[in-house]
DNA sequence: TACCTTTATCGTAATATTGCAATAAAGGAA
DNA sequence: TTCCTTTATTGCAATATTACGATAAAGGTA
């Protein structure tokens, strides 16, 4: 008990369920916006912007590169990271996929 | 300590944590799909239809509502379930801000 | 009224998540 | 080498989530 059960579930809906657990979290949604917002990797950066410990951070971002969401590039000592476009595109395109293919909602 | 920090992060991303949090769980994505293929309001077979106790599902129902991703209304002894497609379309709205508007990432 | 059907809620046990201080690990600079 | 900077990991306490049996609530039917 208490534990998720995804042994009764398709390969696909555990995956998608996974990517948006990711993106459940405030923290991790500041994150996004922030990387989008400079267009650009960024390395340390992330952590003087949020009013988040270190410890936090670190483990928000984790969690968002294991949903693929997010990749990062070890560059010397810093660690770059951007968006996965790819990951973005597809959780929108399965997103399109469980609306009605008809233009109203019947209640 | 272990409550998420709701209060440092702006309304909208809060909102939009609430409702990806909703579709986070395999469960409540298999009730959308299965609401999706119906076309139709669905009032009680989505029980007989997961492999889950009823109470189990009367909760998942309860948070995608809250989430406003489903609506329901009540006809006579069933409540009868269906897509809310404004809130989903706002859902695929926001991911797509989130993107890059470059085609490509960075690393 | 008494019964049946359907959905919601309560209570509870097991597990997961969140946040952070402390500490480790990995490189670069002096 | 010794420091400093940056990111990851560990350990832990507080809280949240998940699942389900039991039960309640609401409304229809005989």
């Amino acid at each position: 008990m208490g534990t998720t059960k995804t042994d009764v579930f398709s390969e696909e809906i555990n995956e998608m369920s996974v990517v948006f657990k990711a993106l459940g979290h405030p923290a991790r949604i500041a994150i996004i916006q922030f990387l989008r917002k400079h267009e650009s990797c960024i390395c340390g950066d992330i952590v003087n912007e949020l009013p988040l410990a270190q410890a936090t951070i670190s483990q928000h971002l984790k969690e968002l590169k294991n949903a693929g969401i997010i990749q990062g590039s070890i560059s010397g000592t810093a660690v770059c990271y951007c968006l996965n476009l790819e990951k973005l595109k597809e959780i929108e395109s399965f997103l399109n996929g469980l609306s009605y293919e008809r233009d109203t909602s019947c209640c």
